[in-house]
DNA sequence: ATTGATTTTGAAAGTTTTTGACTGGTTATG
DNA sequence: CATAACCAGTCAAAAACTTTCAAAATCAAT
């Protein structure tokens, strides 16, 4: 097998699952563990991938900053199918002729592939995502701003500025966070300016949030609870789902 | 079995299955190492595939956009060394305090690496150049605009508009053709209305080219020879050191 | 057909890169 | 604090690569 082929393999199984170990690597590519791991030291060093112990990451994810950094091998069952159940329901809902923003981060980026090919216009503050869309022949518009280089994403004062110029029909949001006193949350102050713009400049926005963000508070606040339709896997409290709309899509 | 059957049969083989082992292919076409050594060298060198160690991988860049597709291609780049000389000659021109415009292109995409670590500020139209920037921990921004799937790069109206907010003290552009009558051209319309608005706003522009795109005119016009000054490998024409500013970084 | 020049081929020798095992140190976990 | 998992570094063996050279094939004339 070539070394190619074996960088291809890695970086294939790592961005469909999120991640992976060591040793699923070295199963999977019947090598031994020094070559994996000199494997994926390159791969980290040409940015592809995150390294991390264990394993690796896919380099495209946002949502993993709970303060604590979990452990990969727990990461990779984390609530992934959780997250493309959520995903497949949200890309149902955008219809012909909208304008949409897809917010940064793992979930919105599960969207894409699910999305129906539709005449349909997005403005996205991810890199990938931009990408992405643009591969499946979507329109896609990016806000001016600066990059912010952990998560991959445009932020700052011209992107809010940049944002303020569209009216998007439909916006979908990802969130770390969900409160009943407080709202929504997010643990980085930039990220929740744009997407507080964009809360504004849309006429329906959604957010996304796997069952474990319910009653929990980071950092920054973003929006009442009255501000969108939440859609989740399951909600434990079901006080949410009297004083907020909430969309289960497990239950 | 005539040469040519033999790299039909390579070329075949490779791009079916997107690579294949030098061992497998000398089982296929039962012949010796060293031949087919020679046939990939060849085949290599034309750009029918790209050489690597172990066998050979396909040269088309497929529909998935990974950086490791970008890295395979990478190493069928036509004038590798004289991108990478101009761009080394191009970073080292950077200077602390600089305000930097970097087009989209490979060549200006070399540069990167080659960044002295300084207090300087990018704006890019290109994804992968700014990501390259920020993880380098240079401060980046990116204009608004829609995204241009083919060049992975930012372009329209509010592309232009975003631009027209910067001064730049320096901006390095990437041309196709260079001609003493029509001045820079580039192929693609978008692109040139970004490069033009760009080079409106800077102090001091500089032009990356190798030797192939002299005397060369493409769609559409960017600017006259004497907006900047013209990065290269060599001229041919010695017209073009009296009637532009050139600088020739391998003679 | 034969001869000599030219090109292609396969084998061998020597060099470089990659690999997998092993070492000992470090980090998580109960 | 003990144990297990993990990781960086080292090293020798294996694989792959480059260079060189002579034999074989091809060609181009006589």
């Amino acid at each position: 097998m070539l070394t190619e082929d074996r960088y291809s393999t890695i970086l294939e199984t790592v961005n469909i699952n999120g991640s992976a170990t060591l040793a699923e690597l070295c199963t999977l590519l019947d090598t031994s563990e020094s070559t994996v791991r000199r494997d994926l030291a390159y791969l980290d060093e040409k940015g592809m991938l995150v390294k991390v112990r264990g394993g690796a990451m896919s380099a495209h994810s946002t949502d993993n900053f709970t303060a604590l950094e979990r452990d990969v091998a727990e990461k990779a069952l984390l609530f992934n199918d959780e997250k493309v159940a959520i995903a497949k329901y949200a890309a149902s809902l955008i219809e012909e002729g909208d304008f949409v923003f897809l917010d940064a981060g793992t979930t919105t980026e599960k969207m894409i592939e699910f999305l129906p090919e539709k005449n349909v216009t997005f403005v996205t503050n991810a890199f990938v995502h931009a990408m992405k869309l643009a591969k499946r022949g979507f329109r896609v518009f990016v806000p001016a701003g600066e990059i912010k280089v952990t998560t991959e994403a445009i932020v700052g004062a011209d992107c809010i500025k940049s944002i303020e110029e569209y009216n998007f029909t439909k916006s979908f949001i990802g969130v770390n966070g969900i409160s009943l006193s407080v709202g929504f949350t997010t643990p980085d102050k930039t990220e929740a300016e744009v997407k507080r713009a964009v809360i504004a400049n849309t006429r329906k926005s959604y957010f996304l949030a796997d069952h474990s963000k319910f009653d929990k508070i980071t950092a920054v606040n973003i929006a009442p609870l009255t501000e969108g339709k939440i859609i989740t896997d399951k909600v434990e409290n079901k006080k949410y789902v009297t004083e907020a709309s909430v969309k289960e899509v497990m239950r």
